[in-house]
This record gives structure tokens, sequence and C-alpha cells, in this order.
DNA sequence: GGTTACATGTAACTAGTTACATGATTAG
DNA sequence: CTAATCATGTAACTAGTTACATGTAACC
């Protein structure tokens, strides 16, 4: 989940974690991906190794320092200087997607595997990075899904008596949401085959 | 989440660990509390510890077992005899929910810490086990939290235009379900306040 | 000059999962 | 008798969390 995020929020723009962070917990989905600095510096680290992600020219060196004649003012410049460009000391360290790491995305975002709300709502997030058939495709499964566990819903129902009030509600309320979510993939695929495949993704 | 659902089914009925796992399935939250057994069977352990639940005589001593000459019946009949006496071998292990267990319980369905989705749905499935003003305290807490997100989601609208058609798509959704969930815990709150604080609560 | 927000990272822990190992019961 | 299903359990792993440690930049 945290590496489909990261990714795809470092195809858009390079970033470093804690702006990265702001981003994620911007994203609709609501209940939506943000996640904690301590799990998202280490998959950082991780994707970076793995060569998924790398680190750029953090391009925060100030601005037109003018030699101030301040020995600390000079020595903060200087800092900040080697922090940028050798890493050491901790300063930003902003992050970039590779070509390997693009191809990882597409990767996450085609998986057949069915997952959680939380990851498929970043797949539609991201799922502009997909052709219009991946896409489609993406639609589609994630509605077979929902409708099979709508099917099996009905096939177990008991009869209502036997619930109590709570039960009963929380029942129907499973029934609406599933309705929602098939209405609202619906209404997705049908956006899909409106857009004429000339037109650019976004 | 797994205690929650374990107490609550207990406290119902006396359970062995397999069947626990297929009603947490039946149980309605959708989405719900299946468990795997890697994570059911430590959690049972846990809690006989804690002295929460404790293994109770499992009755499955072959019901009648005529003295039937077999050498290998009588056997059987032994092994399953000692097996649901002793609890050596492997047989079914029955457990139901100690006193401590149910003050475990309530505390659990009192906890007013914001929860997810799924162990809310617990929580409004074993419901009746509070008193009338816990259990209204608990969908009002609830909503009051949904009201906030709402409100915070309204507040960092973007722009339309700025966002692509699947994001904009995305919060679209996110909005219906906050609706539709406020309007559920809405009625459960009139449902509450409709009951007469005489009725039973079931 | 001190507080607040920005920024990165590690260590210990939590709450689950899958894969495996084993045995008992039931039905054809 | 043998296959399927019921039943319990452990070990290794996964994907996060919280708490902590540390340092930088901005601002009043």
């Amino acid at each position: 989940m945290i590496e489909l995020a990261t990714l795809g929020l470092l195809k858009e723009q390079e970033l470093h974690g804690y702006e990265l962070r702001k981003r994620l917990g911007e994203l609709p989905g609501a209940r939506s991906a943000v996640v904690s600095f301590g799990s998202l510096y280490p998959a950082l680290a991780r994707l970076e190794r793995g060569g998924l992600v790398k680190a750029v020219e953090a391009n925060t060196l100030p601005a037109a320092v003018p030699s101030s004649g301040s020995l600390t003012g000079e020595l903060a410049a200087f800092r900040s200087r080697r922090a940028a460009t050798t890493r050491t000391g901790r300063s930003k360290k902003v992050y970039g997607i590779t070509a390997r790491g693009e191809a990882a995305l597409v990767e996450l975002l085609t998986d057949p595997v069915p997952t959680d709300e939380r990851t498929f709502a970043l797949k539609v997030a991201f799922c502009r990075h997909l052709g219009a058939e991946a896409r489609l495709e993406l639609f589609e499964r994630r509605r077979g899904e929902l409708a099979q566990r709508a099917a099996a819903s009905a096939r177990k129902r008991e009869p209502e008596r036997l619930l109590d009030r709570y039960t009963r509600s929380l029942r129907e309320r499973d029934d609406e949401t599933l309705t929602n979510d098939l209405a609202w993939l619906d209404r997705l695929i049908a956006g899909e085959q409106a857009a004429t495949p000339e037109e650019p993704t976004q």
C-alpha cells in the first residue's frame, strides 16, 4: 500500500518524505493513506535500495547567500550545502521515481489480487497512468468482486426476525453500501466507455 | 478487534475456535471480522491465560456408544473421552466467557478511542450488551467523528478543475459514503430514542 | 534567544497473515 | 478404506504502529 502511494505520488512530482506524507493525507479515498513516518521513511529507503526511486539533488541551497562576513552564517551555508549534496547531516532528501519505479507502479496498479478499499482507492487515484484498457479492467474486476459479495450476502440472508435490531441495521447498511459502491463503479465504467479513445487520459 | 469479536460471540454462546470463526464470517459489517486460525487460536489462548474465557467441558463424548465388542471402536471411544476430559490429543475445545471476560467486553464496547469501520461494526453487533445510555453514547460519539471528518473534507475542497476525472470521482464517492453513514447513525440514534426505556434491549 | 514547525530516522512493539504440521470425524 | 471436512496449534513473516532521538529553519 505504502509503495503504491509513494510511487504514485512521485510519478507526478519529486518530493521529500515529509511532504509526501502531507500529500497522502490530502488524497481522496477518505480514511485514506496517511501513514506514520515510522513506516514511510523505511519504505522510502527500501524503494531506494530496490532502485525504484532515487534521491535527487535537494535544491535547498539557500538562494543567493551574500558572503555576510558572519562566521556562523558562513558555517550554516557550508553545512547546508554539504548536507544537500553529500547527504550527511539531516536536511531534506528529495526523491524521484526511476524507470524501474514506473514499471513497478504499473505492476501494482494492474495486479489482479483483490485488495481492500484503501488500496483500491489508491489505484483509482493513480489509474490515469494506465492505458484505457487496463483501467477499464481495473474497474470491472472490482465490480465483479463486489457483485459476488452482494450475491453471497443475499444467499445467506437470515430471516429478519431472528436478528436483533442492531444486527439487522448493520446488514441493511452493508447492503446499501454495496449497492452504492456498485453504482459508483458503474459510473466510472460508463465514463470510460463515453471517453473517446483518442482523447488524452487527463 | 479479535478479542472483541471473540468475547462478543462467547457472551451469547459457548463455542470452540473453528465454529467461532465461522460465526465471525456470518456477522454483518460485511468485509467483516473473518480472521485466520493462525491469529484466532493464539488469541483464545491469550484470553484463557488472562482469565477472560475458560475452556469448558467439551460435550463431544460420543453419545451412547454401545459396547460394540469392536476393539477399534472401544479404543476410539476411550481416546475421545480422554481427549474431552484431559485435553491431551486434539479434539474440540469449547470456550465460555467468564465474569472477567464480560467486564472486559463492556470495557471494549465503551472504549472511547476512535476505531476503524470493522471494529465499530463489531461494537454495534454486540451493543445490546450495553445499557441504553452507553449505547446511545457509542452511536453519538461515532456520529461526531464522522461529522468532523465531513467538515474537514469540506474545508479542504480543491477547485474541481484542478483534479483529474478519477480523483474527482473518488472525492464524490467519499462524500456520498460519509453522508450515508451519517444518515445510518441518525437512524440508529432515532431508534434508541424511540425505544421506551422500559423495553428490554432485544 | 526560545518556541514552533519542518524533517529524518531507528527500535520496540502490535496485530494480523500464510504456510506448515498434526490429528479426529464423517460419509461414500 | 480413503477422501473430505472438521479441528487445533506453531513458526516465520508482513505491514503497519508508537515512542524516541536528533537536527534544521522560520518567526517573533
